[in-house]
DNA sequence: ATTTAAATTTTTAATTATTTGCATTTGTTT
DNA sequence: AAACAAATGCAAATAATTAAAAATTTAAAT
């Protein structure tokens, strides 16, 4: 676990306020992915006079800041994680939601070669995969 | 070029009136990925009394029949395509917003590897690379 | 320490994309 | 043709997110 997220902001010259700091703090803890409401839910445990609003305009603060990256999976609500050095694509549970991260060096190469190949510089990309869990024998 | 949505409608037995056979036919037609906006438009021009509701509802029809696919880019509204035999992903161009549509076998291989080595069947799987065009020299 | 200005938050309203309820129309069965 | 089912159009309802306005907090300047 690297920099929380409170140092993060403090690093880029991102404001902090009490809201924010909680926001961050609730983050920084999560270890899954959570949504708006979730962490809305979160966040409102430790101060319950936080806005919605509040949390909608800090993720996306902080996802422009480089902090957090959004993930929209098939079908549901915007996710939120934490950015750390480490690049992870997801696989994810289709009958529980879970989520595994997961890091494959080959793909990531062949993705930056097949942009190439179409004459494109790769700025960003997603790879999701949906599976159903193999009954264990 | 394969089938038209008409003949798959027809072979899977999907019922077709007169304002899906238009869908259908637009669809059909179109080489892009449009988003329902972008559909209802054309449509109206064939027929314009036909309802956005319809146009909705047509295209969730026939995502479940297994004719269309639907594609959540980022940021934007769902985009559908024809579903053909030739799977492929998609290469998006963040200027222009131009869609490339590749496949990479390798990628594809490594993907299911990835899940089986989670304990996973892959039963889907989504790759958008975003890109930016490199001055051609 | 007050005043002023700027930034942020809350609350509420507005948007956007999509879905649904319901009356009407169209199609099918008898 | 009457009766029933299915599909459509319209308008209202939802869901997720954003924006506007007013209130409050924070920071800066006097």
């Amino acid at each position: 676990m690297s920099d929380t997220i409170e140092q993060k902001c403090l690093s880029k010259g991102v404001k902090l306020t009490d809201q924010r700091r909680i926001i961050a703090k609730v983050m920084s803890e999560s270890s899954d992915h959570p949504n708006v409401d979730e962490l809305y839910n979160r966040v409102s445990k430790i101060d319950s006079k936080i806005s919605i609003a509040t949390v909608y305009r800090t993720v996306k603060l902080f996802e422009e800041s480089g902090i957090l990256t959004k993930h929209e999976f098939k079908g549901g609500k915007a996710r939120y994680e934490e950015l750390n050095e480490g690049h992870h694509d997801h696989l994810i549970d289709v009958k529980s939601g879970e989520i595994i991260e997961f890091v494959d060096e080959e793909i990531e190469k062949l993705q930056k070669k097949v942009a190439e190949k179409y004459g494109y510089n790769l700025v960003d990309h997603k790879l999701e995969l949906y599976g159903i869990k193999k009954k264990s024998q």
